[in-house]
DNA sequence: GGCCACGCTAAGCGACCGCTCACCTTGGGC
DNA sequence: GCCCAAGGTGAGCGGTCGCTTAGCGTGGCC
């Protein structure tokens, strides 16, 4: 496949950067249990628990609970900046990278649902230094979406009303995808992609 | 107003219903300290400081602190499927009918912000049974709004590829507002509504 | 083989949670 | 004027939370 799917990556695959090994257990055992219960809801017994650890262990390798949210939602939003920043510097016509940029995106959020729900939802539980810095790398996502749009209107190829508020919209149609698609569900995640891609298109009137 | 705006209705006079006095200021406290900080985040002992009463005076009128959530969440909902039959049933095209649906929906998101992140993110904390008692109040929210597409689609003035699917990106584009709308941002309540109406019009490709 | 650094555990600390209970105040009926 | 129901409070219970500390096992280095 030759779209920005391929920085998409597996549920697991992610978080290779992470190390030693038990670190990565831990950081992924936490990303489960905040996906299933919410941070404030999840303990620090359960995310050791099911990394097969003692509670304590939790704090040779992170600092605090918040620091394992900090490390999810920073991997996370660096992993959805690059799938979006793939799409719109490719080849293509405006349509075909924003086409591009809305499928692999909606398929992270469908495909990586647990991670994702983290990443999106979770932010407010963050303290104020790490928030801004993730909100940083958000408007970033944001900015990457607008040019493309941008890009359409500057071409001829969209119509569009409010550049800034169509980008909020294709965003949420993105984003909300991680509160409701279900794996049990009638679709696949490329399904999902495919319909809201095309959907975008409409939004935007692509020629 | 002739849409089904009037039926959106201000912040707190929603909770009119709920009697006596002191229960309905406890609720108001706790739909505040729910949308702020989460409903695990927030204490009992929170709620009734809000509102101006010891912790103990919580458990006068309410059972549980989960019962608050019930509460809230049935109202809640209970008022979007209200905004959403009031634009499904009125007189008009469908695409009218369409339009005043999302704007009123998109109005009550982002002027109940506050309300609407709790009624919208909070759900998985309830119970097993209150949850589903909500899940099925917003099945039937889903459905008045997929009755409109389907109208349009029957009578010839919308081009839908999948209607499934498409309501439920036109609730993800209302629903979402509520995640990112702050009032002190660029834009008032009516003006998202507008816009997210005219781009869902164009979603379901309105003649 | 002695030794130490490292990764981990068992036990537990202080704080705070949801919730309860014994008691107090107050306003209306007779 | 007395009484009781309704609605409130202060204190606190049992439990669980995030996090710490003292000590244990083990693999690598000389």
């Amino acid at each position: 496949m030759s779209t920005a799917e391929e920085t998409a990556g597996g549920e697991t695959s992610a978080w290779a950067e992470v190390t030693p090994d038990a670190a990565r257990r831990l950081l992924i055992a936490a990303v489960e249990a905040f996906a299933e219960r919410g941070y404030h809801a999840t303990t620090t017994r359960d995310i050791a628990g099911r990394a097969g650890m003692s509670p304590a262990a939790l704090y040779i390798h992170y600092k605090t609970k918040e620091e394992l949210l900090h490390r999810i939602s920073r991997i996370g939003h660096e992993k959805a900046l690059d799938i979006l920043r793939t799409a719109a510097h490719r080849e293509g016509t405006p349509a075909e990278r924003l086409a591009d940029a809305v499928s692999s995106f909606v398929r992270w959020h469908a495909g990586g649902r647990t991670t994702a729900r983290v990443v999106q939802y979770e932010l407010d539980s963050l303290g104020p230094d790490a928030r801004a810095e993730i909100l940083a790398l958000r408007r970033q996502c944001d900015a990457e979406v607008r040019a493309i749009i941008q890009d359409g209107v500057a071409a001829g190829d969209f119509d569009v009303l409010d550049v800034k508020g169509t980008t909020l919209a294709v965003m949420s149609l993105c984003i909300d995808v991680a509160r409701w698609f279900n794996v049990d569900g009638p679709w696949t995640p490329d399904e999902v992609g495919a319909l809201d891609a095309d959907l975008v298109l409409r939004m935007v009137g692509a020629k």
